[in-house]
DNA sequence: CATGAATGAGCATTCATTCAT
DNA sequence: AATGAATGAATGCTCATTCAT
């Protein structure tokens, strides 16, 4: 009765071990250039054994981008302490995101929008893949906006919308990060939160210039 | 005396030809999926020929990225009216851009940090290529800002940092735009402008606009 | 316990395998014309499949030269009647050697000296491995005089010249045979043993055969 | 009336350039691998241009052969002093033929019996060519015989399988003397002469032990 | 005559995937 | 369940050769 059931659990974890190796070999080799060997290998299988799990390699980097994703959710899914403005709970949040990028940064920036693996052309599965867990990725973002700040908290813009240009302005912040690599990423949270209530001018005290 | 000279321009002629075959090939087929003879059918050559007017493949890639790259930062050094606030000079540089996007939309999503391609291993190309010429990109914005704001006019913060903010945020907009097809991208720009200068709060006149 | 030692017999077998068809490759369609296909096609492979025992064409290569170069070898090595004189051994290795000669005869002059393949340039490797397997051959039977002969019964010449004088002439002799087929190359033996012992003029019965 | 004749001069001269640029470059890169570029490149023009002298690189790589060979006939024809002896004028042809071998010996290596470049297929042709250069020197070394020496003299066998082994025992030395590079071929003529004349065994004074 | 450009025909090698053991 | 072995399908790149200029 219960042997099924740990099998499915070993199978789950097996799956995970799996993909957990073959995010490694994505960040070290590249997605497209990393083989069911490299993968096997760093997993310490053979090719063969992980179609045991997946069913083709693209259904491991699926697997990948889904785990990403999935805990990029999670954060946004996470309790928040109730008696807190909304800035205050966006901070924390924004904190949240930052560090997540920054232990996933290599592989974000391995698929990043990789959609330019393949081409758009319908039937094509990669660049599909990449382009809608981004999307995943903003959806539950403007979740969390539609759940944790009123209407016009964020401007009485669209929280989709709203999520979109912060999910981008992360993104550029990381790009400059990882080509420079100063400091932590999560430092950069008070910065990105002016910014994203105040804009450039930022609000009453202006001053605090940069490097 | 002349022939050397009609020949540099046929031959550049040439390769900006294949260029743009390539930017195609590589929209509808991807980057890597795009053969050696998917870009030479769409040029009009066999694929050898191409080996006439680039060393690789990677060359090839590299041209595209360039060009559009190239493309940017032309954006960025056109001239402006000269009597006009930054905000107004702003905007009209953020419509440019956008329209730019616009009309290369297909062909950004295809590389867009398509550093994907390959790993980060010392040594690789593909990745660097997509990197540096979006850094490239961020650079050239945060000169535009050198040269057309006052230090203050910006907050006080680093250009670069702005510049790659707003070209994060422009990235995600494009994400989303591209997913929708909700009407021109440079009609955005407003939105845009208000973001950037007041951040979410907006000015005065919270505007609550919905999609 | 002895499932990797039978797969490694397999392996070798097969690797065998290989190299007797690229042998057969070699000898009907040259070494440099004929294709991985080819080989495979002879071994009763895919050409993919050759990439399972050897990393490359080029490794192919170096097993048959090897191969070949070992039964030469393997002739140098074998024992003979010890209650002979010089001239005796001698012209029963030269028998057997005319006869593995005879035998691979079409590898030979497919191969024979074939360091024409590529340049001489250092580093290149064709070249080399035909010449090394060539030299080989030469040391080995220069081992044997040094074994077989005392000093004096060469004339006090180096063996290792003699070696080469004595492989020389029965390539000389290879080259005619080939192109005229005229019987067995080992009935020639007594000849050469003639020749190397006495040269041209012969010994006492100066017996005029003409072919 | 002169035109034609010094067009035809004119032609062979450009013949001849393109054949010795062949040489070198066969040389330097290999008979195989140096392609017509490289060739053109050695002798100053492009590749096009050699196909107004010669209608393909198999041509180009027999007119080398040719050239290679008939330098060898001319040697064997070139007069010799008449009132000598068969042994002095032999061992002079000897000094003549190493000399030769010693200028060339780059492109002889190169070259020598490379009949392995293709196969021995009936209608292939590199190898045929190789052969046939080959059998070219030893049928005319063989003519040298039979017009320098009483049948006796070379202890009455066949001219054509005395050069055969003559010219074998050269090559064995070719070989070795390229691997070592050990003074001046010709300077082995006496013991090669020797050898022709006596075999191991040497003649009267036999201890000369070299190396 | 010389050549720049174009090309067809190849070819070694890689790799995701399958399957018998 | 794990895998060694086999393979079909691709693909970037080379090169001898042709031909218009």
């Amino acid at each position: 009765m219960k042997a099924p059931q740990r099998r499915e659990r070993e199978i789950a974890r097996t799956r995970e071990d799996i993909v957990e190796a073959a995010s490694r070999a994505f960040v070290q080799i590249g997605v497209h250039d990393a083989t069911m060997q490299d993968i096997a290998a760093e997993a310490g299988y053979t090719a063969a054994s992980l179609y045991t799990y997946f069913r083709s390699k693209q259904e491991i980097v699926e697997a990948v981008l889904d785990q990403l994703t999935t805990e990029f959710l999670q954060v946004f899914e996470q309790p928040l302490p109730g008696n807190l403005t909304f800035p205050q709970r966006f901070e924390i949040l924004l904190v949240r995101h930052l560090e997540l990028i920054e232990k996933r940064r290599a592989l974000m920036l391995t698929f990043h929008s990789a959609e330019a693996e393949s081409g758009h052309c319908p039937g094509d599965s990669h660049g599909q893949s990449f382009h809608q867990n981004f999307e995943r990725r903003i959806l539950g973002l403007a979740d969390w906006f539609k759940k944790n700040a009123k209407p016009d908290e964020i401007g009485g813009h669209d929280p989709e919308l709203v999520a979109r240009l912060l999910v981008g302005m992360v993104f550029g912040l990381l790009h400059g990060w990882v080509a420079k690599d100063q400091g932590s990423l999560a430092d950069r949270a008070p910065l990105v939160r002016d910014f994203f209530f105040h804009g450039v001018s930022g609000n009453s005290k202006a001053g605090a210039k940069k490097k």
